[in-house]
DNA sequence: CAAAGTAAACTGCACCGTGTAGTTTACTTC
DNA sequence: GAAGTAAACTACACGGTGCAGTTTACTTTG
């Protein structure tokens, strides 16, 4: 399976499709929308033609099949959704809470966010088949955001700010509070959606448990 | 959809099954073993009906089609992987740290296990179709065993034996912790498979961490 | 500058082969 | 007689392909 970069090619303007960027853009979008909501199998090529307002010729000569149209998607819609999540996680040495409730806010945006729930799931339901896709979803965004506040962790621990442990055990057991027990329920549709007052409450409770936790020993 | 019990009807036993129901429970398992296998679309009635040795039409003879037959498994499944964690979950009133210890590597048995993985993958992946079975995965198992926990935190709380807090909230932070991050990464195959090594310091980790933060007040 | 030409992309259609859930039918087995 | 069998059927739906004709955006020519 080829992963090609979905959209235009890289180094145009929005303003300056050609036609067939912009027909090309169209079926991004188009089956964009319908991968995330239906899935790979309940997904047809027919349908995405018909959003995209092609016909699904044309959609054959952009892509070379079902196949690589979604890999394609599902990698492009990965990195946008968490290329960003640790460049948005501001440091301040002053306040190491207030630091890392800005961390878990930004990871939580995208994880608990409902196309971020419906990604997820889409992953997790063609994992078998895709396998790769798991990969680009953890390489894209949680390891980065993870290690991220890893290296935060082991500053502050160094300073004395934070009890002595290994940074690396300290950051994964912080992001196993801060996505809390309701991303399980969305997937599983046990719960429709989290509020924000939801969010905050997990993370003031994952937090002071956390900086419970960690301290600086006595 | 209605959900029927998909084996052999209560009451009987296994030595004495008419051929009906020796039939019907061949149609359970292997329908068990090609839908957890597979997901909802990719297997059909055809394959199910060659691996249980029977004719489709038989098939159809015990389960009205193929909806009520996957949600019927589905619920059977989930009732038998997690009916038995909160019985399981010993009650040892010297020791916090090895009833918690118990509790988790109980809890761990089903959600790591690979049938575990799978089914509740196959769960994630048709949350949409049917927004039920989420609910009875839940329901059968996780709030059980949540509670279970709870009580037991509620009454060790009580004693003055563990700092004073919401009891539901310290459990929902305790499974948050020994669900630990490899969940994930097996859900989405990043990883193949946890070790029993790995698991045993996932608790380690999580536990050491939790009775630190609920430790007794000094 | 307008007309003619060109190449690329698109369209709509028909088609192919395959797979599927569900149904029917005539027969066999217990 | 109830349950099961095997085979065939039905009616779709789907991914993918080839092709003639059309459209579009650009270039060339007079």
């Amino acid at each position: 399976m080829i992963l090609n970069h979905p959209g235009c090619p890289i180094g145009n303007t929005v303003s300056k499709l050609t036609r067939s960027e912009a027909k090309r853009q169209a079926i991004v979008d188009a089956a964009r929308d319908i991968f995330i909501e239906k899935g790979y199998g309940e997904s047809s090529m027919d349908d995405i033609a018909n959003r995209a307002n092609v016909s699904k010729r044309t959609v054959y000569n952009h892509f070379p099949g079902k196949d690589a149209l979604f890999g394609s998607i599902i990698e492009g819609e990965c990195d946008k959704a968490m290329e960003s999540v640790a460049k948005r996680m501001a440091y301040c040495e002053e306040d190491i809470e207030g630091t890392l409730r800005e961390f878990a806010a930004r990871f939580l945006d995208i994880i608990y966010s409902p196309d971020g729930v419906k990604l997820f799931r889409t992953i997790v339901a063609e994992a078998d088949r895709f396998p790769e896709l798991g990969t680009v979803f953890f390489q894209a965004g949680v390891c980065p955001a993870q290690f991220h506040a890893q290296e935060y962790i082991a500053k502050m621990m160094d300073q004395g700010r934070l009890r002595k442990d290994d940074p690396e055990k300290a950051a994964t057991l912080l992001f196993c509070l801060i996505k809390g027990d309701m991303h399980y329920k969305l997937l599983l549709c046990f719960q429709e959606e989290a509020s924000p007052e939801e969010l905050t409450a997990l993370i003031d409770d994952a937090l002071e448990m956390w900086m419970r936790a960690y301290a600086p020993a006595s």
